[in-house]
DNA sequence: ATCGCCGCTTGACCTGGATCAATGACGGCC
DNA sequence: GGCCGTCATTGATCCAGGTCAAGCGGCGAT
């Protein structure tokens, strides 16, 4: 079975589950509404939200060129958005965990710009674009809210485009990894990787070969322990200070 | 005397000028209101919006780390926005030409994330953060345009990441350049680079040699003509084919 | 007009990471 | 249980682009 890490999210989440009928994972796992919220507004974003899936590995969520109807929130498993380069290649702009956003590049033009695929089975909500700028329109802390999510995408691309070693790019991408389980709940430090080596590479911008080399020199520095896709990380203040500026402040 | 480009957009862009009071440049150069809008909500954004400048070459218009209370539109002239890299290194993000907008990056944090420094003579349109979101809580169009550009800056920042040739990031900036300056009303194949080598490279994540030689190559397929500053796009269909998948579609 | 500075170009060399190739370790399937 | 396809690691080689080091030309200052 390929979904370990879909069932473990899902109990995470669950364990405080669908309150009264509500997502949790989409209303405050997106954190559309830090603080608390007009019990009336939920109930709006209730309306405008559909749970979908699931979507098994490989399975597409939309396509690049489609013209954009929905966003997308993850509930369980992963996502990867995948940029179409020339020559076949294919770039992946990034993986996304339960609690976080898809497909807000789409909103510039009106369609999608990449793929959206399944990495592990994923269960996912899907908010009627048109219906939620409305709705965001009437409350203006989730309109703040979504500003928010789309400018955080800009700043997480904008680090991968610097130039960088490939141990800083693993260690930062390691680092963001660990914050991101923990923010759903899950330790920083021990974690399963949700995708193989190949998307990692790919995602980093560098080869698998390099990408198992950097795994091995920080395991040889013992500053992470590696098997499989199991990861720890075990001097995170020495990987803080490698992966450096290519992290969010 | 540096203001050539500056002065050159300036004379373009006022020439249908501050119509009526109204900034062109800010309102409809950035769209707000793509086909013709409410006079009532035109001086709301007035009210909230407030001409600053001139940013001589090198002046700072906001720092990294410095709470976000504005965002800026350029009116004239060029900004960069620089990011702090490790060991005194740093990355220029984007330049941004007349109309652009600047900042939207720091909306996540709420704390501007780079510097942004006058590239070229600039003067600026500054909005008051609190006030805009206000406002386009109130404008859906406004809202939905804000939201666009946001996710537009996702696009170029991704496109950016993907891993592509000196040739092809040269070629691409080149076009997308271009077809910026034709947004502007000037010639899409002809202008004058308002940055110098070092920043281009280092904005493409690229040697200032590399450029040169890229420049070099380019010229040498005769493609382009580079001398100095000035730029001729002679065959503007190799050069897409070259750039390929680093333009937004 | 001359000087000096700085940005651009050009050449020679070096290196990090890509590429190619071979081997080992699982996991799925019959 | 044995077979095979996929994925990860490891080693050997190659190359695009970085780095170092001169030249060159334009422009501002005196």
């Amino acid at each position: 079975m390929d979904t370990r890490v879909g069932t473990g999210k899902e109990r995470a989440v669950n364990g405080h589950g669908e309150t009264g009928g509500f997502c949790t994972t989409c209303v405050f796992g997106l954190q559309f509404v830090p603080h608390g919220i007009d019990r009336s507004l939920l109930d709006e974003l209730q309306l405008v939200m559909r749970h979908v899936g699931p979507f098994r590995r490989g399975a597409v969520v939309f396509r690049a060129g489609e013209p954009l109807r929905a966003l997308y929130a993850v509930r369980s498993g992963v996502l990867k958005t995948v940029y179409a380069g020339s020559a076949g290649r294919e770039y992946i702009a990034g993986f996304h965990l339960p609690g976080e956003m898809v497909g807000l590049a789409a909103i510039h033009a009106g369609r999608f710009p990449c793929d959206a695929v399944a990495v592990d089975t994923a269960y996912l909500c899907r908010f009627e674009f048109r219906s939620l700028t409305a709705l965001t329109a009437r409350a203006p802390a989730m309109q703040e809210q979504l500003l928010r999510l789309l400018s955080r995408d800009i700043g997480s691309a904008i680090l991968l485009a610097g130039d960088h070693s490939a141990d800083e790019r693993v260690a930062a991408f390691l680092i963001r990894l660990g914050r991101r389980f923990a923010a759903r709940g899950c330790s920083a430090s021990e974690f399963r990787l949700p995708m193989g080596r190949r998307d990692i590479a790919n995602h980093l911008g560098l080869a698998p070969e390099t990408v198992s080399r950097a795994f091995g020199r920080l395991q040889q520095q013992g500053w992470i322990r590696v098997r499989e896709r199991s990861v720890s990380l075990l001097r995170a203040d020495e990987l803080l200070r490698l992966a450096g500026a290519l992290l969010p402040a």
